[in-house]
DNA sequence: CGGGAGATTGAGCCCCGTCAAAAACAGTGG
DNA sequence: CCACTGTTTTTGACGGGGCTCAATCTCCCG
């Protein structure tokens, strides 16, 4: 499959700059279990992270318990940049995960770089809003179907590190619905799930079409 | 009124260094007719602006017509950089604006300035896509509205550059949802409503209590 | 004063959230 | 290997918040 250079901007596919922020050579790779905290809302945020292997949600919370998950992060994805000097986010290891610790520096090179990953991440936020403000649930979920497809290497069969509860949370969706609407492609034939967390996509094609259209910036 | 450093980071309250993202001395300022458009889906994304009066919608379209504003640009305002050489939005006008362009720099101060903007850009994405996720219609338009309020400096009876229809792509939901509930915060004494434009917060703290903790990453 | 765009209000319906229960699954210890 | 327990997923029934469609009202501006 061809690496869209959109959806895997920081993946360790060659876009990024490798030397600033890219190199995980040599550089010692912490070990989070499931479930285990990276850092909280109101840490200090004064380093980044590139997953090695593992995947990571980051989320808010509102006063009252409701869950907003941003942004998940797979392997080869660069994440903890924030615009002060502190933590908005929570940001979590979803299964054991590695992560190498870029430091940060004042490198005219490692500013660029930094540049690149916050400017992708942030195209990739605004999609994310599209896809909340504007579609519909069975949308939402191909949406992401589609988008874990492309950065997880373009396989056909994918295994989702996040469980549904982690779904809903990022498709601004209850657990049900998520379920539902797994069941519902499942029935009309788009996709096939072995388990919870596998599925294989039978008609990418339709997927796509419902999930909006993600070939138009990639020019 | 004491400026929000985060919700007006791009607005020329100082916060931004000046020299290389800031000076509209001297520089030309565009203007731009109610609803013309600033750039096109597609285009390429070769300068910045900075807003001098009026106002800015940034949005997407999807097939079938429907819209999300992806952002409102007010005065002192940046935007126009894309992670990619073409835009993947549509800028337009909402009023008449006076924009100043901003050609792009190798200085690596220019490009430190720019992950600034950048940064910043993306936090306020980042709180968008939780009011889109995870709150209802009127705890949307609340959260709206003493945005709105922050970034136009504080005053208590604001002009709304945009339409209903604006705030309604912005939030995601429709014209007839975002005027019924601008009524029902009118009857509840929440705000009045001098005209469709004007607003008038009463009752700023039950607002912030509907609108969510915009106070969370201010420190 | 008339025309048109935008805003408001109402009626009805549907998607999806809520509540509840069953089913599938993952460990754990016997 | 199997009972036992807690977690996650699935499915069902029901109600409500917000969308759709449609009519009316308000405000500009000629």
């Amino acid at each position: 499959m061809r690496p869209s250079a959109f959806l895997s901007p920081l993946a360790p596919t060659g876009q990024l700059p490798e030397p600033p922020l890219g190199g995980a050579s040599g550089r010692p790779v912490a070990i989070y279990a499931r479930g285990e905290e990276i850092y909280g809302e109101g840490a200090p945020a004064n380093r980044l992270f590139r997953v090695m292997f593992g995947a990571v949600r980051l989320y808010r919370l509102l006063p009252d318990g409701r869950r907003q998950i941003g942004a998940f992060y797979l392997p080869g994805e660069v994440f903890g940049f924030e615009a002060k000097a502190r933590h908005r986010f929570f940001a979590e290891a979803i299964l054991p995960t590695g992560l190498a610790t870029i430091p940060p520096s004042a490198d005219p090179e490692f500013t660029r770089a930094l540049l690149t990953v916050a400017l992708s991440t942030l195209a990739r936020t605004q999609l994310h809003l599209e896809v909340l403000g504007r579609q519909m649930a069975c949308e939402r979920v191909a949406a992401f179907l589609v988008d874990i497809a492309e950065r997880s290497g373009g396989e056909r069969v994918l295994t989702l590190p996040m469980q549904r509860a982690d779904i809903g949370d990022y498709l601004g969706l209850t657990v049900e619905t998520v379920s539902r609407i797994f069941s519902k492609m499942k029935e009309a034939g788009l996709i096939r799930l072995p388990n919870s967390r596998r599925v294989e996509i039978l008609d990418e094609a339709a997927l796509r079409r419902l999930g909006g259209h993600p070939l138009s910036w990639d020019a």
